[in-house]
DNA sequence: CTCTAGCTGAGAATCAATCTCAATGACAAG
DNA sequence: CTTGTCATTGAGATTGATTCTCAGCTAGAG
């Protein structure tokens, strides 16, 4: 599963100008991530890393993950939940998300034409975007149907 | 300082409609809250009600500011860090942030294109959405000419 | 005024994320 | 291959925001 040559790469060279080492755990820990496409969560890689009968300890999982982080290869976002979700990033591509609140899933979806009016407003604030985060709560179309009429009128 | 009369009522109106109490803690800090139309966190209001002398605990406040939230009449995000940012609402109105990680100031913005392809994509995806939050990272005109070469590299 | 169901405050609990520190390991140099 | 050094790891403690618990308090209907 020699995947992900590039970001291997990237990831190697970043810790090397860092002078950090490319550790048993670093590595298996980019391989798992580089091995799908999934969005995950802190706990769901130290479940699958347990599942492959790696133990890597959650400490250890949050400092990689702030490392691929920082060098640009994973994404870490808050979707108005308490904890992070990551997620790989391919170079140059940008995408955000849609967010089933019924069922939690994430739909992603990019837009040039969104991006455009952001840099536009950036503009008119002359504010230097660095990053950003669109996100879309709602629910999704399997969700909709399932809710039809036992959505409440409020009084929770 | 009988000011927003409107979300007053709206307020009162929905407490009464759940068969909640309007208390001496939630008036004081309705009226706080409605004071301004500053950004805070909980322990901003916290340490505004102490200022005035009126001493309510986090849980209280947690708890209102839970009420007022689901009511639509205060805004609660994650703007990436670990705790909730709370803003007064005006009805119909919504607006998104620019947020200046060089200072944390936080400056709103509107757009209706952006929020019209945002409805489009929506209805592409056959997504039902409810609300949504758009934020931009970055430097605001101070910060950025603060920060003229002292940015690091980052071939991120 | 009374009574009851909802409130409040103090502190405990939770939960993700981060930190501490002793033991271990990567890797450059010899 | 061996060594020395300094980063790394894991287990558990810690932090910080938020939520929960529960006993005593109070709003507000009757």
């Amino acid at each position: 599963m020699k995947e992900a040559i590039e970001e291997r790469r990237v990831f190697s060279e970043f810790l090397k100008r860092r002078g950090l080492k490319t550790t048993r755990e670093r590595t298996a820990l980019f391989d798992e991530i580089f091995s799908t496409h999934r969005h995950f969560d802190a706990d769901d890689l130290v479940a699958r890393m347990r599942l492959k009968g790696k133990k890597i300890s959650r400490a250890t999982v949050y400092r990689a993950l702030e490392l691929l982080h920082e060098c640009g290869l994973v994404g870490r976002v808050r979707l108005n939940e308490e904890k992070y979700r990551y997620e790989r990033l391919r170079k140059g591509e940008h995408h955000d998300h849609l967010v089933c609140t019924g069922c939690g899933r994430v739909i992603e979806f990019v837009d040039p034409r969104i991006e455009q009016l952001q840099d536009a407003v950036c503009r008119q604030h002359k504010f230097t975007a660095t990053s950003h985060s669109h996100q879309i709560w709602g629910l999704c179309a399997t969700c909709r149907v399932r809710t039809v009429r036992t959505a409440p009128e409020l009084p929770a």
